[in-house]
DNA sequence: TTTCGTCTGTTCGGCACCGAACAGACGGCC
DNA sequence: GGCCGTCTGTTCGGTGCCGAACAGACGAAA
């Protein structure tokens, strides 16, 4: 995966580590415990986070950044288990007792984020219950995100696949258009170039979504989301059930 | 899928909670705590213990019983993303704080486990801190086993996947044979019964397995493994990792 | 404007798995 | 021992995705 120099989204002068849903989210105590222990991270694409068994330092809060956990297999095949935009964070491990995985995360989408240190987050979320219900809870949003995209893999045609993949990260990401080459996109779905070709070929002659040369725009939420498998729909449904403080600025589509 | 009246493998009397690891693994004054809470329960084959948007009442502890957590699509066809026997405990979402999923669990070998009430279990997980540690950490390796499934579904071929679910399901399970059609095994797999008794086919002719009507044995774990992807190695070493207390009884084979 | 690297579009054969239909065989039950 | 339901084996065509190879097109930099 190329690493470009691509210019920032959000000047960090006007980012805010309540950007952040789940810092958002925070009780204004416990943010006030955390606001001067988070620091500001630009975060690159392809830039990796954590690699398998890595010992993770930090845990990482996109703003404007998103981010693409997922498995690479002994011969080098890949597929995305899951992502993080601005409503998660990157490194439940941490709490979960673990301090390590078997997958990797990679910035997926330029940006920014605020990252705090694991002893921090160790402290808090030993000492504070709602910041520990919180994070548990969004955790039980990536366990059922995890859970989806298993089955996605082993029902869903890759045109479905790639629009929930579309509605999802448009969601995760600041309005406008993504930067994303489908090879790229390949790579994450853990498919062929071509077959994104294909796929978003139809997509776009439907109308649903239009790209050149590494952007992509989503110009009908909607109407993808005919063209998506239901799993964009369960994942979303889930995290608002289960996050309902945390998703005040809503995604791209309606629910079904 | 039949509900069959099979005879149960471990007659009540000679079971015992500290057959199921985590209840093993519990600190002696936390077992106390919770012993005489523990209600011991048969679990027959095809015994649904949730359904999508249930509300959960009980966390299930298997001892001699397999339970299979799988989601099924709109379109009726369903996908196992992980499993549950003696090692783990069916419920994660009542200390996750969401008390219900998207997916369904349902009971793939009979036999027998403890349960617990969800109040008993909420009181116990935010009073005593190591058994909090230990079921995040059990979730943990919870995670990786679906992570792993996901990238298995996409990349891996079906009989790597049927090796990998047979020694994995053998892990789980009392020694002896195991009793499951091809039928089943298909359904869980999410894939057509013809497959999988063309992929068992292979195996059988091989030597490493046999089975006949509904009764599968393996007689070459670490052959079987060579046909396996490595998602059974990664997946069982993450479970030493993270709950060395709790496996004590070992798997069937030796990691690669 | 020209060049050149990167990204996208297209084609071809091949393979794994699907879907449906059916034959045979085991084993419980009467 | 014989019946019958269930489980297993086999076949056929179809399709979605893969693997590789190559042509064209955009756009940044010279």
């Amino acid at each position: 995966m190329a690493v470009l120099s691509l210019p920032i989204a959000a000047p960090p002068g006007l980012d805010n580590p309540r950007h952040n849903h789940l810092i958002g989210a925070l009780p204004p105590a416990n943010f006030d415990q955390l606001a001067g222990l988070l620091e500001h991270v630009p975060m690159k694409l392809g830039q990796v986070i954590y690699a398998p068994g890595m010992q993770l330092r930090h845990a990482y809060f996109p703003t404007t950044a998103v981010v693409s956990l997922h498995y690479t297999t002994v011969t080098g095949a890949s597929a995305e288990t899951t992502g993080v935009g601005r409503e998660g964070m990157v490194g439940i491990a941490l709490f979960m007792g673990g301090d390590t995985t078997s997958s990797s995360a990679v910035v997926q989408a330029s940006g920014h984020g605020y990252r705090l240190e694991r002893g921090a987050l160790l402290r808090i979320f030993k000492a504070e219950a709602p910041v520990r219900h919180l994070l548990l809870r969004y955790t039980q949003a990536v366990i059922t995100q995890i859970t989806q995209t298993a089955a996605c893999y082993r029902h869903h045609s890759i045109e479905q696949q790639l629009s929930r993949w579309l509605l999802t990260t448009v969601d995760r990401s600041p309005p406008g258009e993504l930067v994303m080459t489908q090879e790229l996109v390949a790579s994450l779905l853990g498919v062929r170039r071509e077959s994104i070709t294909q796929a978003a070929g139809g997509l776009q002659s439907g109308g649903y979504i239009r790209y050149r040369r590494g952007h992509i725009t989503v110009l009908d939420p909607a109407g993808l989301q005919t063209c998506a498998c239901e799993c964009y729909g369960v994942v979303k449904q889930e995290l608002q059930r289960l996050l309902p403080a945390a998703v005040a600025s809503g995604g791209a589509a309606a629910l079904a």
